[in-house]
DNA sequence: ACGGTCAAAGAGTCTC
DNA sequence: GAGACTCTTTGACCGT
């Protein structure tokens, strides 16, 4: 019966076990250091050898990124992946995220941009939400490094968005959002099989009742045994003859059972027990 | 037009 | 209190 199989999994749910890459997440009340220095010794500080693009500095090299998803839906995306290599094509994008956002004046788009243009007067482009996509090198770098470890620490940061012509916070904000995606997702696996854990539970039930109908009439029809003591008596469910313990050597579906109880469990027993 | 996806913002929480 | 995290929401973009 499928029992096993599904019910193992749960158990294995139940104990937060997972293997995939991806779930070096960090157990919640896991320590902030035990966490960094997982990750540190995992990193060599070599994974990217040679980009060096720009200053290290965190205030910010605007991102090219995000020039070359803005140039992308206006065409001029081959230029700009041309300048990607140079930081002349670097502008300033200090603090977009410093800049609260203007929801609680609807109707003030004026104000948004002025505060675009104060934010980018070379850029245009670099309006505070503006929606950028990273490019395809630029999330299968930011995966590689997600399924090495799905932490970051601010020094693996820096170099990463050097190395992708991000900045730091976005780079943060990827895999705080990746983190999101595969619990998400993890969650769903989940679901999925506590319903298929469900289900079989289910069909057991709806057997169980099912021969203890059988054995209510079975106690009906044979006047024999309703001489013997109830308790005397009991079935197996998974081979259905009724057994007794210590008496091996009946091949009758009938026989003498312990007085104490039978004790069946599906999850602990496979079907295989007699 | 609408729904899905995803980068980003903001609030709250936790650990040190 | 700082910093890093999660959770929730927002808004731009894209495919249908």
């Amino acid at each position: 019966m499928g029992v096993d199989g599904v019910c193992n999994t749960g158990l294995a749910l139940a104990l937060g076990s997972h293997d995939k890459p991806e779930n070096h997440l960090r157990p919640d009340h896991q320590g902030k250091n035990k966490r960094k220095k997982e990750f540190s010794l995992k990193y060599d500080g070599h994974l990217f050898p040679s980009l060096s693009l720009g200053p290290s500095d965190e205030t910010f090299t605007y991102q090219l990124a995000t020039k070359m998803a803005a140039g992308k839906a206006c065409g001029e995306s081959a230029d700009l992946q041309k300048q990607a290599s140079s930081l002349s094509a670097v502008s300033s994008f200090s603090n977009s995220s410093s800049i609260k956002r203007e929801k609680e004046s609807p109707g003030e788009e004026g104000e948004v941009e002025k505060i675009c243009s104060r934010v980018s007067d070379e850029d245009e482009e670099a309006c505070p939400r503006k929606k950028l996509r990273l490019t395809k090198e630029q999330s299968a770098v930011l995966e590689d490094r997600f399924k090495e470890h799905a932490t970051l620490d601010p020094k693996q940061k820096q170099d990463l968005a050097r190395q992708l012509n991000l900045r730091p916070r976005q780079v943060e904000v990827w895999f705080q959002n990746r983190r999101a995606r595969t619990k998400l997702k993890q969650t769903e696996v989940d679901c999925e099989l506590l319903k298929k854990c469900c289900e079989t539970l289910t069909e057991e039930n709806k057997r169980l009742k099912k021969e203890l109908q059988e054995l209510k009439s079975l106690k009906l029809a044979a006047p024999f045994y309703m001489q013997l003591p109830a308790a005397t008596l009991t079935m197996c469910p998974s081979c259905e003859r009724i057994s007794a313990a210590g008496d091996g050597s009946s091949t009758s579906p009938f026989s003498l059972a312990a007085p104490k109880p039978h004790l069946y469990n599906p999850f602990t027993h496979p079907s295989a027990a007699c």
